[in-house]
DNA sequence: TCTCTTCTTGCAATCGATTACATAATGTCT
DNA sequence: AGACATTATGTAATCGATTGCAAGAAGAGA
C-alpha cells in the first residue's frame, strides 16, 4: 500500500505490457486476448490501480456526470425523483451533480457554463420556471440535446421532456368526485405561469364542461403548490356563500394546507367537504385524513429522465429518439373524499 | 460564436501573450500587470473562453467537488442540509455530488473509490449507519481529513463532525414538559444502533432522573425515526394501562405518525396526551396540531459542514482545526403540547 | 553609468489516459 | 508454400491547463 496512487504506467509495468493495452483491457475487454486480460487484471489488483477520471475526461471530452437542476433543494417532492436519476446514472458509472436554479441565478453564471466539457455531459431540469432567454442560449449553442426537462417543461422550447399524464390525472380526479355525487367542485391551482398549473387547470375546466357541471369563476382558486397557499384557499372557501362540496387541489401540499386550515376553523374533511390532492407524496397516506390523490411514480420519472438523457448523450445524432415520455398516473382513494352529505 | 470551445491557447493568441500569462491572470490576478490583466479579460470575453475543468483537475490533482453521502435521498430531513452545503460550495466554485449509501453498497464499490483524485476532494457523510470497517479503510488510507460527518457520526472513529446539541435539546424538551406539569413522560426512540437514538435516549433518561421523575421501562418505546414507527408507538401507548401524559419523540416524523394513529383511534392531541418531536422539519408548523419540537438549523448544519471540510481540504496539515462543531438547538412551542388535564 | 533588486512574462515539461496508426503474430484458403 | 485476412499489441501524439525556472525589463542606489 504505497501512498501514491498507481497510474496506468505502473499497471503496464507490472503486467509487462504497454499502457495502451492496459487501457484497452479496461475499457474494451473484448479486443484483447484472454491471457493479457488476466495478467492486467492481476496487475490492477496488485497495484491497487484506480482510474484518474480527470485524465480520462480530458482525453475523451466527457465529464461522465450529469447535472440536475432543481428550483429548490428543500422541496421533498423532488427527492424521490433524484433517487431515480441517481440510481440509473450510478449503474452506468456516471455521477449526479446537483444545483438549484436559485443558485444559478445568484452566482450570475449562465446555464451553459454548467455544460462544461468536464462539469457535466448533460442536464436534467426540474424547474419549468426558468427564463426563456436563459434556455435560448442553450438552444443557440445547439446544446439542446444535452438538456432534458422532467415533471415540468417550458412551452415554446424544443427540449425533450418526461412528464406525467397531467390531463388524464385531472380528468380522473374530477370524474371520481363526480361519481361520488359531487356537482359543485372547486380547483385550487398552482402558481401563475407554471406549466403544470395551466395543464391541470385547463384539464379541470375541460372535464367540468364535459360533465356539464356548473363552474363559477370563483371556484378556481389561485394558489402556488405550497401549504401556505392551501391555507389561504381554505379561507377563501370558508368565505363563500355557495360552497363547493369538493375541492381538487393541484398538489398534495395545497390539499394539506387546505385541510389544516379548515380544521382550525372547525370544519371536517370529508364530512363538510371532500378534498383531493395531486402527486401522492409520501406523507399523503399518513395525513389525517389520509389524502385521496393522483399518484405520480416519481422514482420512474427520475429513472426515465436519466435513461432518455443518457440515450441522447450516447448517440448525439439519434433523431429516432422520442422527444417526450408521458408516464401514467393513478387515482389513489383514501379518506379525504366521500359522497356529499 | 464558433461551435468549438475556446482554449487557453486561443485566448493567449488573441491577447498576444503566452498561455502561462493567461493562466496566471485567471487564477492569480495579483501577479500580472494591470495592462495584461485588462487585455486578457478582453480576450476572454471575445473568445467566450470557459475553463476546461478536466485539464485543470488533471494538472492540479484536485476534483473541485465534494461528495455528499446520504442514507436515503428520499428523506426530506436532508434536503435543507444539502441546500446549505451546496450554497457554501458553489460560492467557492466547487460542485456538489450526491450519492446514497445504499447505492455504494449495491454497486460494491468501496467508499474510497469515491475519493478519487477527480471525483471528489472530500466527502460529507450524513449516515451514521456505515460499517465501521468500511470507514476503517478510509482511515487506513489516511484520508480521514477529507471526510466529515454531519448530523450523525460513528463512535470510535476519528472523523471530524458537525452535529447539533442533542443532549441539550432533549433536556429542554423534558424540562419543558415537566414545567407544563407532566410527570409521566414517555420517549419514542430512533432506530437501534443509531448514534442519535442513543444520544437522545441517554439524555432523556438522565434528565428524567435529574427531575426525579418515575421512568417505567415500557415508557421507552423503540422506534426508528419514521412515520410508520410513530404509528406503532401510538398503538403501544394506547395499549398501556397507565398511560404517560406526554410523549417525547426522537423525530418529527415519529411524532406525526404517533399523532395520526392516535387520532384514528379517537384520541386528541394535546388534550389526551402532549406530543413533542425533534428536528422541526418544515412540515411541523403545518401539521395538525402544529408540532412542538426541538429546532435544528439544518441550513447552518450544511453550511458549517461544508466550511469545515473545505478548511481541511485547503490546508491538509492544519492540526489547529476544530474536530467537531456542535450547533445550538432551540425549543419551538406550538400546539401539540399543553398542561395535562 | 553600473550593479542589484523587484516585477512581469515566456518556455516547456507535466499531469494520466486514450486512440489512430503501424507492426507483428497467427490463422485460412487455394 | 504463398498470399491474404484477422487478431493482438506497441508507439507516440494528444487532450488543455498549470507552474518551476529563467530571462528580460524597469527601477533603485551608489
Amino acid at each position: 500500500m504505497t501512498s501514491k496512487t498507481a497510474t496506468l504506467q505502473d499497471v503496464a509495468r507490472v503486467a509487462s505490457v504497454s499502457t495502451a493495452t492496459v487501457s484497452r483491457t479496461l475499457s474494451h475487454p473484448d479486443v484483447v486476448s484472454e491471457s493479457t486480460r488476466i495478467r492486467v487484471a492481476e496487475a490492477v489488483r496488485a497495484t491497487g490501480y484506480r482510474i484518474n477520471r480527470a485524465a480520462r475526461n480530458l482525453r475523451t471530452k466527457r465529464a461522465h456526470s450529469v447535472l440536475v437542476l432543481l428550483p429548490d433543494l428543500a422541496n421533498p417532492f423532488f427527492s424521490t425523483i433524484l433517487e431515480g436519476i441517481s440510481r440509473n446514472l450510478s449503474q452506468r458509472g456516471y455521477s449526479m451533480l446537483i444545483a438549484s436554479t436559485k443558485q444559478v441565478h445568484d452566482s450570475g453564471e449562465r446555464l451553459i457554463d454548467y455544460l462544461d466539457d468536464v462539469r457535466a455531459d448533460g442536464m436534467i431540469i426540474l424547474d419549468g420556471g426558468l427564463d426563456a432567454d436563459v434556455l435560448k442560449s442553450l438552444e443557440d449553442a445547439s446544446q439542446a440535446d444535452r438538456v432534458l426537462f422532467a415533471c415540468e417543461w417550458v412551452d415554446g422550447t424544443s427540449f425533450p421532456s418526461v412528464r406525467c399524464e397531467n390531463r388524464k390525472g385531472t380528468q380522473a380526479a374530477v370524474t371520481y368526485l363526480h361519481d361520488l355525487g359531487h356537482r359543485k367542485i372547486a380547483h385550487v391551482t398552482g402558481p401563475e405561469g407554471n406549466v403544470l398549473m395551466h395543464s391541470r387547470k385547463d384539464a379541470f375546466i375541460a372535464e367540468m364542461t364535459r360533465l356539464e357541471l356548473a363552474l363559477k369563476p370563483e371556484w378556481i382558486i389561485a394558489g402556488d403548490f405550497s401549504l401556505a397557499a392551501g391555507c389561504l384557499a381554505a379561507q377563501t372557501w370558508i368565505a363563500m356563500e355557495d360552497r363547493p362540496t369538493a375541492v381538487f387541489c393541484a398538489s398534495d401540499q395545497l390539499a394539506m394546507g387546505f385541510i389544516a386550515e379548515l380544521s382550525r376553523h372547525g370544519f371536517s374533511v370529508p364530512d363538510d367537504v371532500s378534498v383531493m390532492g395531486f402527486d401522492d407524496i409520501d406523507l399523503a397516506a399518513q395525513f389525517i385524513p389520509a389524502l385521496t390523490s393522483i399518484r405520480q411514480d416519481r422514482l420512474m420519472i427520475g429513472e426515465t429522465a436519466a435513461e432518455m438523457l443518457m440515450a441522447r448523450i450516447m448517440t448525439p445524432d439519434g433523431d429516432h429518439l422520442e422527444s417526450a415520455a408521458v408516464l401514467p398516473v393513478s387515482l389513489v382513494i383514501r379518506e379525504s373524499t366521500s359522497s356529499p352529505s
